[in-house]
RNA sequence: AGGCACGUACGUCAAUGGUAGACGGCUUCCCUUACAAGGAAGAGGUUGGGGGUUCGAGUCCCUCCGUGCCUACCA
């Protein structure tokens, strides 16, 4: 057989995946029972203007590790995969493209525009998904959907109609965030505020008297600019400094209009002057404001953030900025500027483009939030769903952003997305339908017009969980798999996406859309910074792949801890990339000495005769298995892997290849090699396919190579498919195949084997010498375990004979260590030990024992401790005083031997 | 401005209120026929400072220092 020393992850990434998909293992019709458990997911679905980043690679495989776990537990799994149609990104990347061919949207038109985008993204758009399937993602092909699909149209459609109808969709005009460089509005959650260093500009309003008195008040602000659009100016009703001025006028300058000094409640008199300018057409509270007073809005800054013909004539046309310097100066040549301060304020960008947000007045349509909310609360309230992990904080911050939810500006001033549902006659009155024939059926005409804005991109993400399974039909699909089981996103969507998908679900199915919610964390570069593109500090996942395989990778994703940021560090896979090779090497050892030898589940019985080391390692797959499950269970990727690391190189490679080496290399074949070698070989097996989730290309690359590997070792519920490890049974981990004993027995002979290594090391025995050992233990359960292991270990601790007895009976000239349970051993050393330097170790350990036998007896002295902790704590303390005792007293005979 | 996290070995991170661990790195020895991406043995911590609750605190409470994140209508 031919097997290189060396893990090459490329060949078996290229090997594997196509198979898979072809055999059709990743759709849920693999599965054959009927009742079959349903295991459930819908990916995120990613831009199709992206390419895979680290956020990615962490969250698929989280979610295909969970997949692949829950299908070899016989769910029926399926793990839906897809795309979103990203309105503002896409329509941006075919723009750019337009206008470096000299082009921009208008010259082609509304519909050539679309066509060009759909030819986009059939060309180049999606490449993320087929990055996925290097990651080794289980997705179910055949069920991709993307977000412009006609059946996910025909549901945003739906949803648009049926809230519509029942009033919770209308149109109105208010003030919004408008962005000057999309020109389109987003919603508040698509605006982000960023702190800048700014003035604080003070500016005199005269008050208009008619006695020729000198009076004015000054506002403060940081866009003065605005003041051309101003209608009032607003005090604090409680405020005595203004309190006989409310009601006065001003003159405001630059222009040729006076405005009224009003009083409300939310101006804060120690803000400032306590005087507040009012500008209703240009700023959120001033709106709310105006509305309270019914002031005029006057318009000054147009959809481009020019100044309008309103701002006049100095002003109309000019850019907001320029405009400010010359209000500014204007105020300064009038001698109405008081003063100037620098002023640190955050401003509201735009997300994508992040351009400075310009409110301004204009019609959209809005969702009413408040019913969907509070069905979404309630769900919380009562059933305490979804539920969130980490619990803490995120279903706080998840509830508390529900509680405090407005109206949903739904509309975009683009070209690629859903276009509104709504048509409109000459008159202008409004039809809002599934089809423009149900709209001309209502309007009774013909001659129609549809509203030339589409939906906000989250609006139809929102429908996700169910629109993919074929809502509003009642498919199969929709039956079987909603609500899906889990959902796996990062913080930053939990209000975009997660909270909506929640609104509608309820909404619309009357069910949570999924039952759990995994937040990971963020992946960072390693210096602790967000990854950007604008930074370049972000890793492609591709090229970390391409370094240390696939695998490796997954591993180092799945170990971060649940929910923490990641510090991303290329090097931090090393260890993975190294395990993988350790596999992969112990794969090979198993295999050059498998002639003889099958893959078999009862190979993995206990039985009567079998050697300490065999009933331990079963004890100890056993154990790992069931803690492997209930920590994925709990979402606890991390511990999964460290047990599974630990398992497979300390307790699989290190000790019981190293003990079963004897056995299975044995030259003369015979039913004891042949039984020792399939043992070993079903062992291998079974910590494959615990593996597999988490390793997925490796462990099926090594699982076909071992003899007698078929169907047959599939589960039950994929019976008549074709062999992989991706369909056997996930080992569940048997509580009475867990073998306490033989467990402790091993622990003893390890311990041993250490001691006399540790002796061998710091007595700088070469490795080819051989020693003899001599052991007492005055137990005879431990005598028994030792004389039952003596050719162990022999050839693990180099020794050339074993002495076992029940005092230990050795010449003076020896190297000693005491073992816990009492138990000693000696190496005899003539004329090799230095007996200063052998009583000073012996010091040392006694030191430590010592120390901490103080510290257990003042805690069990303690009357309050042995009264009030748990009696299990305080035996376990006494057992563990006891075993020290135990070890000094021989210790200390030791060191008087010595003398 | 409020709210929420976090601070543990040289580095990156784990630890239901019960003996502080892992992986790199480091030191010494070994190319022992699965693996030098390996094996064996080690060194390294009064868990950011201070106070409190408790029989017992990395873990719970308070406070200070430092670092992030989120929310917000103070012009």
């Amino acid at each position: 057989m031919d097997i290189p020393k060396t893990y090459d992850p490329k060949q078996a990434e290229q090997r594997h995946y196509e198979r898979w998909e072809k055999a059709g293992c990743f759709a849920p019709e693999i599965n054959r029972d009927p009742h079959a458990p349903v295991f459930s997911i819908v990916i995120p679905p990613p831009n199709v203007t992206g390419s895979l980043h680290m956020g990615h690679a962490l969250q698929h495989t989280l979610m295909d590790v969970m997949t692949r776990h829950k299908r070899m537990c016989g769910y029926r799994t399926l793990w839906l995969p897809g795309q979103d149609h990203a309105g503002i990104s896409t329509q941006k990347v075919v723009s750019d493209q337009l206008e470096k061919e000299g082009l921009s949207r208008h010259d082609l038109g509304r519909e050539k525009f679309i066509e060009r985008v759909w030819r986009w993204r059939h060309e180049s758009g999606g490449q993320i998904l087929q990055q996925m399937r290097r990651e080794g993602a289980s997705v179910d092909w055949s069920r991709e959907r993307f977000t412009m699909d006609e059946g996910l149209s025909r549901a945003v459609r739906e949803v648009f109609v049926r809230l519509y109808e029942e009033g919770m969709i209308y149109r109105g005009e208010r003030i919004v965030n408008w962005c000057p460089n999309d020109q389109t509005v987003l919603s508040d959650l698509e605006v982000a505020k960023v702190a800048r260093a700014g003035k604080l500009y003070y500016l005199q309003y005269p008050v208009k008297t008619n006695d020729g008195e000198r009076r004015h008040i000054t506002v403060a602000t940081t866009r003065p600019e605005t003041m051309l659009g101003d209608t009032a100016v607003a005090v604090n009703p409680l405020d005595e400094r203004y309190r006989d001025l409310v009601g006065a006028k001003l003159i405001l300058p630059l222009t040729d209009r006076l405005i009224p000094v009003i009083a409300d409640e939310f101006v804060d008199p120690e803000f400032g002057t306590g005087a507040v300018k009012v500008t209703p057409a240009h700023d959120p509270n001033d709106y709310e404001m105006g509305v309270r007073h019914d002031l005029p809005q006057v318009v000054v800054i147009d959809q481009h953030a020019l100044m309008t013909e309103a701002a006049g004539k100095g002003f109309f046309g000019l850019d907001r900025y320029k405009a400010r310097e010359k209000v500014v100066e204007n105020f300064e040549t009038l001698g109405l500027l008081e003063k100037v301060i620098d002023y640190e304020f955050s401003i509201s960008t735009c997300e994508r483009c992040h351009q400075v947000i310009e409110p301004l007045i204009s019609t959209q349509w809005f969702c009413r939030m408040d019913e969907m909310r509070d069905l979404a609360l309630g769900l919380m309230g009562r059933e305490k769903k979804p539920r969130f992990s980490p619990e803490v904080p995120y279903e706080k911050v998840y509830t508390s952003w529900l509680e405090n939810l407005r109206d949903w500006t739904i509309s975009r001033q683009l070209w690629w997305g859903h276009q509104i549902p709504a048509w409109y006659d000459k008159e202008g009155n409004v039809y809002v339908a599934r089809s423009v024939e149900e709209a001309r059926a209502k309007a009774g005409t013909d001659e129609l017009e549809q509203d030339p804005d589409v939906l906000d991109t989250w609006f139809s993400s929102a429908l996700w969980p169910f629109s993919t399974l074929g809502w509003p039909d009642e498919t199969d699909d929709l039956k079987t798999y909603y609500p899906t089981s889990v959902l796996v996103t990062g913080r930053d969507i939990i209000f975009l996406w997660v909270s909506r998908m929640v609104m509608t679900g309820m909404k619309f199915m009357s069910e949570t859309p999924f039952h759990d919610v995994v937040i990971t964390g963020t992946v960072l570069d390693k210096h602790g910074q967000r990854m950007s593109k604008t930074k370049r500090n972000g890793v492609d996942p591709l090229d970390i792949f391409d370094k240390y395989g696939v695998d490796a990778t997954r591993v180092a994703l799945s170990a971060a801890g649940a929910g923490t940021d990641i510090r991303w560090n290329d090097n931090q896979v090393e260890p993975y990339r190294n395990f993988a090779n350790k596999i992969w090497n112990a794969a090979r050892f198993c295999l050059l000495n498998s002639e003889g030898a099958r893959v078999s589940p009862e190979a993995l019985r206990a039985a009567e005769g079998l050697a300490l080391h065999d009933r331990w390692i079963l004890s100890r797959l056993n154990r790992t298995a069931r803690d492997v499950s209930q920590a994925i269970g709990e979402y606890q990727f991390h511990e999964a892997v460290q047990t599974l690391y630990h398992f497979f190189w300390d307790d699989f490679c290190d000790w019981y290849i190293e003990l079963s080496k004897w056995d299975v290399t044995a030259e003369q074949t015979s039913a004891g090699r042949d039984c020792a070698r399939t043992r070993l070989i079903s062992v291998l097996e079974q910590a494959l396919r615990l593996l597999h989730p988490f390793m997925p290309y490796i462990t099926e690359e090594l699982w076909q190579r071992l003899p007698g590997v078929s169907e047959g070792l599939l589960h039950e519920a994929y019976g008549g498919s074709e062999a992989t490890i991706m369909l056997t049974a996930y080992p569940q981990g048997n509580r009475e195949a867990i073998d306490e004993r033989a467990e402790w027995e091993m622990q003893m002979v390890i311990d041993l084997i250490s001691r006399v290594r540790n002796i061998r090391a710091e007595m700088n025995i070469k490795p080819s010498e051989r020693v003899r050992l001599l052991v007492g233990a005055g137990e005879e359960k431990l005598r028994e375990v030792f004389a039952a292991n003596t050719d162990q270990i022999a050839r693990l601790a180099r020794a050339s004979e074993i002495t076992v007895r029940e005092r230990l009976d050795a010449p003076r000239a020896s190297a000693r260590a005491v073992l816990s349970g009492g138990a000693e051993v000696a190496v005899p050393l003539e004329g090799l030990i230095d007996f200063a330097q052998e009583r000073a170790r012996l010091e040392r350990e006694r030191d430590k024992l010592q120390k901490e036998a103080a510290r257990l007896d003042a805690q069990l002295a303690n009357p309050q401790f042995t009264e009030r902790a748990p009696a299990e704590k305080v035996n376990e303390l006494r057992e563990r005083l006891a075993d020290i005792t135990g070890r000094l007293r021989a210790l200390s005979e030791t060191l008087e031997a010595l003398r």
